[in-house]
DNA sequence: CTCCCTGCAAAATTTTTGCATCAAT
DNA sequence: ATTGATGCAAAAATTTTGCAGGGAG
């Protein structure tokens, strides 16, 4: 995820017709921070609330619904049972890792593209597709390392 | 999903070393005639209570549990905060309509086969897959129909 | 008979809501 | 100045837990 300074984080908020408050400003900054965890209102909260320490719960869950609506960030998927939320709006396949419970990013522009030319040519009845996502779920083998993949 | 009676719903939890007590027996009835809507403790326990008045909702959550726990029922990935469960553990592909936040599974061996075959030419590094899934992102059109898909 | 499952109710956790006040445009 | 966002606290919704009694193997 890219690094943005203030004035950009304002301007992005702006972008999506959002008032550039300074809870919403470092609630997305948190967002960007904690990018690749994917975390719940609680986690975000805990980071900001230090260095922020009038800022309310309830205001982070409603700024991460008002985000998620407007399209600025993504809820994502878990089987975890909490709202989850991801600045990162691209990268749409996750990594499940049962182990350590972490749901991990990646981007394979080959299998977007083989995918992208597969549903070409179907046709769905019925539905307006906006997009698609793969998840992969195992394990780590190492919980401490990253996972990589390469072509064979 | 296939309709099973008493006797095979009891050899299935058998099967997964579960034993076979009348509440599994009919919280896994419910979750197959819920098949397709991938419902949560609460819908599941409303069900079933009013043939069996005497079943409480922790049960639910507890049996729900030990079915994902031991691989009989799969919890499936929402965006919606709880927790749903699927007695289907075949099929791993949705759509997701965020009209109707249904959640409906697809099967399509083809697709299944393509990314088989794709993923047989990667390498995974730290990390042993055990399944993948796609899902899909849009809109029913008209939301008292159903989705199907053709190839052109 | 034994062990694990169940019902119940309480507790913990997560999320939403109402309202007076405050701040961004 | 206006409008919508915030903080706070209460409420609602969801999920977990402890324990005494009950039922399956």
């Amino acid at each position: 995820m890219q690094q943005l300074n203030r004035q950009e984080v304002r301007q992005r908020l702006v972008a999506y017709s959002l008032k550039a408050t300074h809870q919403r400003i470092v609630v997305y900054e948190a967002l960007l921070e904690l990018h690749g965890q994917h975390p719940a209102a609680e986690e975000v909260f805990r980071l900001l609330k230090p260095a922020n320490p009038s800022i309310s719960l309830g205001t982070v869950y409603k700024t991460l619904d008002v985000f998620a609506e407007s399209g600025l960030v993504q809820r994502v998927s878990s089987e975890q049972g909490c709202k989850r939320y991801d600045a990162n709006t691209l990268a749409h396949n996750h990594i499940y890792c049962s182990n350590t419970r972490e749901i991990i990013d990646f981007e394979d522009p080959e299998l977007e593209e083989l995918l992208q030319s597969y549903f070409q040519r179907r046709h769905m009845h019925n539905f307006q597709m906006q997009g698609f996502a793969i998840q992969l779920t195992g394990n780590k083998i190492d919980p401490g390392n990253r996972i990589t993949i390469t072509k064979l």
